[in-house]
DNA sequence: ACGGTTGTTAGGCC
DNA sequence: AGGCCTAACAACCG
């Protein structure tokens, strides 16, 4: 799941915020009695972190690449990682990392990397990008989730077709401005990933990835790249390659 | 039926 | 110490 589902669920599961969790329980190796009886805070989202917030601690969900959730209902037969009941409802995940956080979640996330977020800034971004070391592709550094928090792989092969950059281009060779294109676009696309989610039309986003062909009719090439060593779809006419 | 995958972390090995 | 690698997750899709 990638930044914009996780968004999607935080809306889906709002009425939860300020319920007392009737029940918890799952396979995730977390102390379920801890959650039992509290009420929740708030529930936020950072990247593809989903967030629910308790008084003394933070229940951090990561669904991971095979993770998928339920709301006020149940997948028969299988097991949840997570599942909380409310009087209101309830939440069921699958195959998802649950992690019980103690610090204060503003001293761990920077809201100003989290592409979904209000407070997301493209400057701020450019900035700790401008940091990264020069030669390290600019497709590695869209899967960077400290930097470009929410993006996956779709949104990552997604944008370096809109803005026409070969994946294998090292960060110091790119244009600053293509550089600011690219994080602009990242909030950009992310958007219109996540109003697509709804009526199951993100296919229809999709100009490279899964693609035999882009969008003018070339060839679609895939293969693995990088040291993140996940598939990536290039067009070899429409992107280019900074050396 | 079976191989690939919309991620990330933990832990082992040098 | 720290970079690099792999396993784990155990489900769904085509």
């Amino acid at each position: 799941m990638e930044g914009p589902s996780l968004f999607l669920l935080r809306e889906e599961t709002k009425q939860f915020a300020g319920k007392r969790v009737l029940e918890a329980k799952g396979y995730a190796k977390i102390d379920f009695s801890l959650l039992q009886n509290k009420v929740v805070q708030d529930i936020r989202t950072w990247g593809k972190h989903y967030l629910i917030l308790f008084p003394q601690f933070t229940v951090r969900v990561h669904f991971g690449l095979f993770g998928n959730y339920r709301v006020d209902e149940h997948k028969a037969g299988k097991n949840a990682s997570m599942h909380l009941r409310f009087s209101n409802g309830e939440l069921n995940c699958y195959i998802a990392h649950i992690k019980i956080i103690e610090e204060e979640i503003s001293d761990i996330y920077d809201w100003r990397l989290d592409m979904l977020s209000e407070k997301w800034n493209a400057a701020y971004v450019k900035k700790v990008v401008s940091q990264q070391p020069a030669g390290i592709y600019i497709g590695d550094l869209l899967l960077n989730p400290d930097i470009f928090s929410g993006v996956g792989n779709i949104i990552r092969n997604e944008v370096l077709y809109r803005c026409g950059v070969h994946p294998a281009s090292p960060l110091g060779k790119l244009p600053s401005d293509k550089i600011t294109a690219i994080i602009k676009d990242t909030h950009k696309y992310s958007l219109e990933f996540l109003h697509a989610l709804p009526s199951h039309t993100v296919g229809k986003t999709w100009t490279v990835y899964n693609k035999k062909l882009c969008p003018k009719g070339h060839t679609v090439i895939k293969s693995v790249m990088g040291k993140t060593k996940r598939n990536v779809f290039i067009c070899k006419v429409c992107q280019k390659k900074y050396k």
